[in-house]
DNA sequence: ATGTGC
């Protein structure tokens, strides 16, 4: 793949083959994807699809994935015929990070740590299939999570009203369509609300480290050496199988309307046509289960925090990381309604956008970065000018597949080392540990420090770990 | 990512 250096930050791809726009890569030459991973050649055929505006973006972190890059950002133009790829989001639907900041500094963590860890050990269910903090749910209450995402877990008691000022969106993306999921997304979904799932999804005991932005960090609720906890995980089952569900759906309608795409994965549909806006209905729903699933775990961190300590947790934010989203943006000169695929990135709205509660409207919107395990997190924040439709970059980044991985570490040694080094860890599989393994990813430090070299975002404070509860 | 694979 032919890359041309217009920055340090900043790669582009000349059209070729297929391509309608050129791809923008945001990397360093150090962290550009090696070759053979394959995504610059995802990066490539993303900018072949039908509608695509601008540029087939990726962020510093990205690496190889279905279809589409992890760490991939392609908009459409939902009017004029642009199409929407459920590769684009991927099969975890509205994957993403909630921040939570602690009444507590590190050093009261450390009088109640192994306590401490041990009750979020046991108050968080993890790990593949079923097993929740909202067991039991009637079927009534997953229509209307479905619908209203975390604003329906807040209803149930699981949070406070001032938790969904925190949440994109407020708590729900707009036009959920649940009759758009189908009985078998929703069998795995029911016995799932308030679970972290396996892979790369944790919940983080951590502390800030450094400020990087005073102002900004006293308006998120962050100061130096306070005590947070981290949640990243996703829809679980039910976001897969609507994934699933749609592309197949979608794979069988292409040669009728005539698209062609360069790889199967990349099945598409019209934004305007049935099969579109099934998936796009059903995709907020999974969203918005993801949200709920988020303000569920949460809500149970904060109630063991508060057995241990009398203390409570405030919400930071809550963003998600794999969705696509209708969003008006200046292309050419004009306003147009585009479809917004964000693939391992995430959005980062700059100070005084008009989709941001009034009180963030001097710092710009938290974006929240989690780092590989027993590394370093941070939060950023959007930057006005901001490129790639208001995007950044999600988290590190896969460096070696997860099979590499695997071969080359040991979890019983990765285990002694990060409680030698003062991360405490509770669960999580030895294969599953050693799949994700720090020497797997990209230094974050780097990742994000390119991120904001490149004008992308900001740095607000870098957080480091003090305990792990593993997926 | 995923009751891990048509």
């Amino acid at each position: 793949m032919r890359l041309v250096e217009e920055t340090p930050f900043r790669f582009r791809i000349d059209r070729h083959g297929d391509m309608r726009v050129p791809g923008v890569v945001f990397a360093s030459r150090e962290l550009l994807p090696p070759a053979g991973d394959g995504s610059l050649e995802q990066v490539a055929n993303v900018a072949a699809l039908p509608g695509i505006v601008g540029a087939s973006y990726a962020m510093p972190d990205v690496h190889w994935g279905y279809g589409f890059p992890i760490g991939g950002v392609a908009a459409t133009d939902a009017r004029r015929g642009g199409v929407v790829s459920p590769g684009g989001v991927g099969f975890d639907i509205s994957c993403g990070v909630r921040l939570l900041a602690a009444d507590l500094d590190r050093r009261d963590f450390q009088r109640v740590r192994e306590e401490l860890m041990d009750q979020l050990g046991r108050a968080v269910p993890r790990g593949p299939g079923r097993g929740a903090v909202w067991d039991l749910p009637r079927r009534e209450d997953l229509e209307r999570l479905l619908r209203d995402g975390s604003r329906h877990a807040v209803d149930r008691g699981y949070g406070v009203p001032r938790d969904l000022d925190r949440c994109e969106d407020f708590g729900a993306v707009p036009d959920a369509e649940p009759e758009q999921v189908g009985e078998r997304a929703r069998e795995r979904g029911l016995g799932q609300i308030g679970s972290l799932g396996s892979g790369n999804h944790f919940l983080e005991v951590q502390a800030v480290e450094q400020v990087h932005d005073a102002r900004a960090a006293e308006e998120f609720g962050l100061h130096p050496d306070q005590v947070c906890v981290m949640v990243h995980c996703g829809s679980r089952g039910l976001g897969h199988q609507i994934c699933t569900d749609h592309v197949r759906a979608m794979d069988r309608t292409m040669a009728d309307r005539g698209i062609t795409v360069p790889d199967r994965q990349l099945a598409c549909a019209p934004v305007d046509s049935p099969e579109g806006r099934a998936y796009l209905g059903a995709m907020a729903a999974a969203a918005n289960y993801a949200r709920a699933n988020r303000q569920v775990l949460g809500w149970a961190a904060g109630a063991a925090l508060r057995r241990v300590t009398g203390r409570g947790l405030d919400l930071v934010y809550d963003i998600s990381h794999n969705l696509a989203k209708l969003e008006e943006h200046e292309v050419g000169g004009q306003r147009r309604l585009l479809c917004v695929h964000r693939k391992g990135a995430t959005r980062a709205l700059p100070p005084g956008h008009p989709d941001l509660p009034r009180d963030l409207d001097a710092a710009g919107q938290p974006v929240l970065i989690p780092g590989s395990m027993g590394t370093a997190s941070y939060v950023l924040t959007g930057v006005a000018g901001g490129d790639a439709f208001h995007s950044t970059c999600h988290g590190a980044g896969r460096r070696q597949s997860r099979h590499q991985a695997v071969r080359s570490v040991d979890a019983k040694v990765l285990r002694r080392d990060l409680e030698r080094s003062g991360v405490a860890v509770r669960g999580g599989s030895a294969r599953g540990l050693a799949e994700e393994a720090p020497t797997a990813y990209k230094d974050v430090d780097a990742v994000v420090a390119v991120a904001e070299g490149a004008g992308l975002c900001r740095r607000v404070a870098r957080l480091v770990p003090l305990g792990v509860v593993k997926g």
